[in-house]
DNA sequence: CCACGTCGCTAAACTGATTTAGCAGAGCAT
DNA sequence: ATGCTCTGCTAAATCAGTTTAGCGACGTGG
């Protein structure tokens, strides 16, 4: 690709010293005892020849590849590996990274055969992603090498980066509560197996405690919990149907997340009820839905970029062993008011 | 990462041959003329010892990688971008060969920063992709080595990936022909801009064609024109508003995308207006939210996955220097259908 | 009997970097 | 003059493969 490039041997040539040298002032090495003089006409052959360093020639010596891989289980193709990637990629740049990206689609030969080709390259590390919030295996192949869980955690207690998503549950109540809604606050989402199987989600269970919790606390409990066999938007249509239905109307509503709420939307939408003037919704995850709901859906958001940034940090400034939480910031539309009575 | 892995040297000892040998067999080299029994040896020893060859000492006397760089220029973080990303991820797997992937977020400094790790890496392909499909501005520096443009074309005329907007245009408004709509269809969407300026829109213009030639061949010409200055639901909202607002209501809208849909649903269902019984509404993209509208949107999809794939089709199988379009197949739903009278 | 070709295989060069070990010369003390 | 240290630098090994050039043994035809 382009022309030939220049390898270190012609920067060495073209400063009048050996390649020893040429790589030591390029590397900045301490302790080498070479002249200012010597630095000078190294750089600035580097310089003229536009030198670029040979990735494969030095990683063969070195077993540095500047490369992570980012392994996902499903779909690197949702809008939420999109973000985590993006993330991963801004601050992986900022250190010189690159980002390989392999995906195992669940499927355990994709895995292995994901694994390998990561092995093959000597990858300096591998973030490994799960769209879901939820527990995984990590194939024992890279627990030689630096992991960090994205978006997951694992038996081994690797490190890994959460959402926060208690700390976003006990928000989404404290909003509610600080609008004066107190016995009338509904649930939407409620989801036995989610809430249960850490293989399967661990961000239904950790919402519906933030949320019981803070409740509790201000010695108020729900008046109604819709369940939903999946946190898709026909549930939360039919979940709000349901509550619709109930002797006393609820004063707000809380989805375990947008697509519920924007099932929720299409219900209120038909009874010909108003948001939030008969009723106020509020969610989890922040998807591009609720900024285009009309009123915009006011939800804790996912921090996908931030989590996608951190792992990368983990990784390579090597933090903590331990699990980190990252903050799931409110965005505040309209659709949260004080109840109508 | 893992103990020490086996080289090929250990192959080849352990087969009682020489490197060459050994380096020979595992490659399937043609016309050498290494006995039956050698060969054996060489498979039984390199299956006893898990060896795989390391990537980085092959790639360095080669030239050869095994890996593609995937280089976007607007957040490879939307939820295009994840199809196109997958459909390549598979290809590329299918081809024994890796992603590599890049963001360059439009700005020149991340760009050369990006063909700088690409070239370093030496890939053995570039895949410059376009969120939006638009032709844009190929960087010189990667000219060198194979290229193939995806959801985008360049003056250089490279091979290049594109949807099939135009047959897509033609396929939305035939599918309304058939429904019996004739004087009364209206577009929402138009932009001058985006029709005018490749740069930033091949699909406007495309999309716009495609409809009009098919009506025009059917003797139809559009009842009303919405225009938008972007594709997002506030204004398909305000256009579908507007044009509830004249005398003849009309029986069908076409959308430009699935955004704008979603805003005329918004609008339509604030005025108390059923679809498909008082308005059929038809669009473009097969965003996740067409699925989740009540009733199901019928739109024209954007094939990311197959253009993904097909972009690495035509790197690795070297394909014609052409275009290569990708159709895009109507998902029928619930939001078309005969008009009223 | 010798030249020649074929068979089956190997030694060594090569890729482009990093790193270890060490050399030549200057300065200084003995 | 000798030995020692320090300075400034380099030769060569190394990483793990691929590739080129060619070697020894054997069979065959003249």
């Amino acid at each position: 690709m382009g022309r030939e490039r220049a390898t270190l041997a012609d920067v060495a040539r073209r400063a009048g010293l050996s390649k020893t040298a040429a790589s030591m002032v390029l590397n900045g090495r301490e302790g080498t005892r070479l002249s200012a003089e010597a630095h000078q006409r190294v750089f600035a052959a580097a310089e003229e020849l536009g030198y670029r360093p040979n990735v494969a020639a030095r990683s063969l010596r070195t077993r540095k590849t500047a490369t992570i891989a980012f392994v996902s289980d499903i779909v690197a193709t949702t809008r939420f590996a999109g973000g985590l990637i993006r993330g991963a990629l801004d601050a992986a740049r900022e250190r010189d990274h690159v980002l390989l990206i392999t995906e195992t689609q669940g499927d355990a030969t994709f895995e292995r055969y994901a694994i390998e080709a990561i092995l093959d390259r000597q990858v300096d590390g591998v973030i490994y992603a799960a769209m879901a919030t939820r527990r995984l295996a990590v194939p024992p192949a890279i627990l030689g090498g630096s992991v960090v869980l994205l978006n997951a955690t694992s038996p081994e207690s690797l490190p890994c980066v959460l959402p926060d998503d208690e700390g976003a549950g006990a928000m989404v109540a404290e909003t509610l509560l600080a609008n004066g809604h107190r016995d009338r606050i509904a649930l939407i989402g409620r989801n036995r197996q989610k809430e249960r199987d850490p293989e399967i989600s661990l961000a239904a269970d950790a919402r519906l405690r933030g949320i019981r919790d803070t409740l509790a606390a201000a010695g108020v409990s729900l008046l109604a919990e819709g369940f939903c066999p999946e946190w898709l938007p026909e549930h939360g249509y039919t979940a709000m149907r349901t509550l619709l239905e109930r002797p006393t109307r609820p004063s707000a509503v809380i989805c375990m997340n947008d697509r519920l709420a924007f099932g929720a939307y299409q219900a209120l939408g038909e009874a010909g009820l108003t948001i939030p003037g008969d009723l106020s919704v509020i969610s989890f995850d922040d998807d591009p839905i609720a900024a285009w709901l009309r009123p915009g859906l006011s939800t804790a958001a996912l921090p996908h970029e931030q989590m996608g940034r951190r792992a990368v940090e983990v990784l390579l400034d090597g933090g903590d062993a331990a699990a980190s939480f990252v903050p799931m910031p409110l965005r505040r539309r309209r659709s949260v008011a004080a109840p109508a009575d």
